[in-house]
RNA sequence: UCCUGAGUAGCUCAAUGGCAGAGCAAUCGGCUGUUAACCGAUGGGUUGUAGGUUCGAGUCCUACCUCAGGAGCCA
């Protein structure tokens, strides 16, 4: 029993694998079987001259998807595809385990209707099979880099009493008769673990009940959400371009066969590495304003028209990444288009200590974070502004009072950073099952 | 929620208001090097739903449903 991701070290020898028929040919006397085990594709070759006649007219009978167990010799053939390819089995021996139904998808285009529908057998897709292994990756190297940072994995609630930021776009559930919320940010608890631990960060799914219908959201996703203890703005942005580029850096090393059956240009990933560009949201503001006087496109024009104090769409944001090679940094969001607790700047109240990391290639937003406000009587403040309840957050305010200190972090959105990484035009296929507007089935 | 577009065979798509079609898939036959093989044959339809206009509607009109693309909001 071997992984057809290790058929290079068994030339030669007999082997046997189990897994699945990806793809069949029939040349009469000759019969092509493409096999997949989950690990990689292998052709597998039947000659009936060489074969008993039932296990031939075995081989014959095969439909898309069958799950089967094959026993043969591998052979290095350059004519042979799969993955990695370059070898073939010779087949002794095929034991069917189940044989297939009509297989809905085909190895040939589809509508995305149709691939969602099925997505639990799309799934099976050698582009599927890319993209959810670059997905795993890099949810990996995100644990293991905060891990081998002095970062402690301290989980925070899904089932939250009150709302994170504004209840709208929260799911509301029935908890006992209560009224409770699946969280759509860890990042209130963070800030009491961090009061713990120093160094912390959440990771789980979170829940925005936003009616929202775009390629860059779901309403399901999972976010990684790092709080440091001691931590300016400036600190924040250089540990998140270190974080960010290890992520990619590490993708780049473990998956070159995925992101070529992805048709993944790298050379734009290649460039992340630090310092990433640093620009003010001014400075932004300023950036698009020129974009929009040189443009002579009437649609664009309107859609990068900007008044400083309204936050980026998704125009700006795309005008503004592709001017650099690498990620950007745009700092200093006006305090009134962004959370409460976020740290206003000494001296210019209408600008908050905050930064959003924007992905190149129109890839958009793909972290947010600041600073958070630590002085009790601003928050008191901050918070009776926008209405809130004080009674709700009295756990919250606690942290201010009991040994406050200067602290900032973020959150990354795990499917932007998949989307962006191999370069997927839309976010729905760099999760699993995607839960959109419009779908919640299968 | 708003704007735009699309729903025809299992899938991808054709069809001037005038006989419902093709390729792929399936089934049968042929082929010893295929890369979404190829060649021949066969079966496969409540044209998204409900109304309306018309001698006649897949095609025109109205409403609804579903999906896609975009916007707003966000990671």
């Amino acid at each position: 029993m071997i992984q057809i991701s290790d058929i290079a070290a068994y030339d030669g020898q007999d082997v046997t694998v189990r897994g699945w028929l990806y793809n069949r040919t029939d040349k009469g006397r000759l019969q092509f079987l493409l096999v997949r085990d989950g690990t990689g594709v292998v052709q597998c070759v039947a000659f009936k001259k060489e074969l008993p006649e039932n296990v031939f007219e075995l081989a014959q009978s095969l439909t898309q998807e069958s799950s089967l167990i094959i026993t043969g010799t591998v052979r290095a053939d350059e004519r042979a595809p799969g993955q990695p390819g370059g070898f073939e089995i010779g087949i002794k021996d095929i034991q069917l385990v189940q044989l297939a139904g009509e297989f809905p998808i085909q190895p040939k285009e589809h509508g995305i209707e149709f691939l969602m529908d099925n997505r639990h057998l799309w799934l099976r897709s050698s582009r599927q099979w890319a993209i959810l292994r670059i997905r795993a990756t890099i949810i990996n190297t995100i644990r293991n880099w905060l891990d081998d940072h002095g970062y402690l994995l301290v989980d925070t609630p899904i089932i939250s009493p009150a709302a994170g930021e504004n209840t709208t776009t929260l799911f509301e559930i029935d908890y006992f008769g209560e009224s409770a919320f699946l969280a759509q940010t860890g990042q209130l608890y963070n800030e009491a673990n961090m009061g713990a631990f120093g160094k912390v960060y959440c990771f789980g799914p979170t829940f925005r009940a936003e009616k929202s219908k775009t390629r860059r959201h779901l309403m399901e996703f999972w976010m990684v959400e790092p709080e440091m203890a001691y931590f300016s703005l400036e600190d924040l942005m250089a540990m998140e371009e270190q974080f960010v580029s290890a992520i990619v850096q590490a993708v780049l090393q473990k998956h070159r066969p995925e992101l070529a059956i992805l048709e993944r240009d790298t050379t734009h990933l290649e460039n992340i590495k630090p310092p990433f560009p640093r620009i003010s949201y001014d400075e932004a503001v300023e950036r698009v304003k020129k974009a929009y006087a040189e443009t002579d496109d009437a649609e664009k024009k309107a859609d990068l028209a900007i008044e400083w104090g309204t936050d980026f769409g998704a125009a700006h944001e795309t005008s503004i990444a592709e001017m650099f090679d690498r990620p950007v940094f745009v700092y200093h969001y006006p305090t009134a288009v962004k959370a409460f607790y976020m740290q206003p700047v000494d001296g210019r109240p209408e600008v908050c200590r905050s930064v959003d990391l924007l992905a190149p290639e129109g890839y958009g937003e793909i972290t947010g974070g600041s600073e958070r406000i630590f002085d009790p009587a601003l928050l008191d403040k901050r918070i009776a502004e926008i209405g809130i309840n004080p009674a709700s957050y009295a756990w919250y305010l606690d942290l201010r009072k009991y040994g406050s200190v200067p602290h900032a972090g973020f959150g990354l959105g795990v499917e932007r950073t998949v989307a962006w990484i191999c370069g997927l035009p839309h976010i729905r296929e760099t999760i699993p099952y995607a839960r959109m507007l419009n779908r919640l089935y299968p």
